[in-house]
DNA sequence: ATAAATACGATAAAAATAATCGTATTTACC
DNA sequence: GGTAAATACGATTATTTTTATCGTATTTAT
């Protein structure tokens, strides 16, 4: 409950590995997922979404791999989180309408404060911070 | 991701259904459960949890049920939390040790310092407030 | 031509969460 | 005293979500 998911958690540690790599050349999905131990496919498709976001820059081919964005330096961690995991929300019923309380819900209200209190913690931290 | 589980959403329609009924009787699982169509199996676990942390206290025998514990005036919602769910980490290396990353991750310092703030944003939050 | 890389849909496995079952105990009320 | 309505709690099952894998296609450096 209220954890990161293992996705969020790769995407980070790559952005911090690509940002702290030799900027000359593209690191490749390999490169990362024998470094820190990440399942390879897993990864893959992790890098492809932040790519199509562009977060990242592709480069196909033999020496090919990502390259940090220039839209990297402006990302904060809601909007990463959102583009990696969908739209962000303590509850269910925020994004979703289904819910076999929504017709008599008496903890709506103040979940809605806290969800956008704990919405702006995250989209107050920039990437940058992190990786 | 970063969802409250069930178990504490229940919880928080329970001690919000308790603390605004009738303080002269106490409140049965069934009422609760027909009222917010919440399963009885499930929300009876829920409060007898609640009921061994004296944030209930329970009265056996029919027209039994619970009532709300002085202790339940100072809860907090992280203490609340952590009752149902234990320890709260947004990583689970945080209470769990182990983690396929952890002999090489460049990420748990940010983490540590995100999933700290988080803690003080639920410890800040009375359960009153909600309930 | 080949090998190393990204792209991406589909599926499978594992883990976490939610729900149910079964049995025991307590107690109000007839 | 018997019965029914309530809590107590361990065990199990079902469902959902998350994590991981598979298969195939495309691109490009050498």
């Amino acid at each position: 409950m209220l954890k990161l998911s293992k996705t969020v958690e790769y995407g980070l540690i790559s952005l911090n590995y690509i940002n702290n790599y030799n900027k000359r050349s593209p690191v490749s999905v390999r490169k990362i997922s024998n470094t820190h131990n990440i399942p390879y496919e897993l990864l893959a498709k992790i890098l492809q979404k932040l790519s199509k976001a562009n977060i990242l820059d592709s480069i196909y081919g033999p020496k090919g791999g990502y390259n940090l964005n220039k839209k990297y330096t402006k990302l904060t961690l809601i909007e990463f989180i959102e583009i990696l995991e969908g739209p962000f929300g303590i509850m269910s019923c925020i994004n979703d309408t289904k819910c076999d309380q929504s017709l008599n819900c008496n903890i709506i209200t103040p979940l809605e404060k806290i969800n956008s209190t704990l919405y702006k913690v995250f989209n107050e931290i920039k990437l940058n911070q992190i990786t």
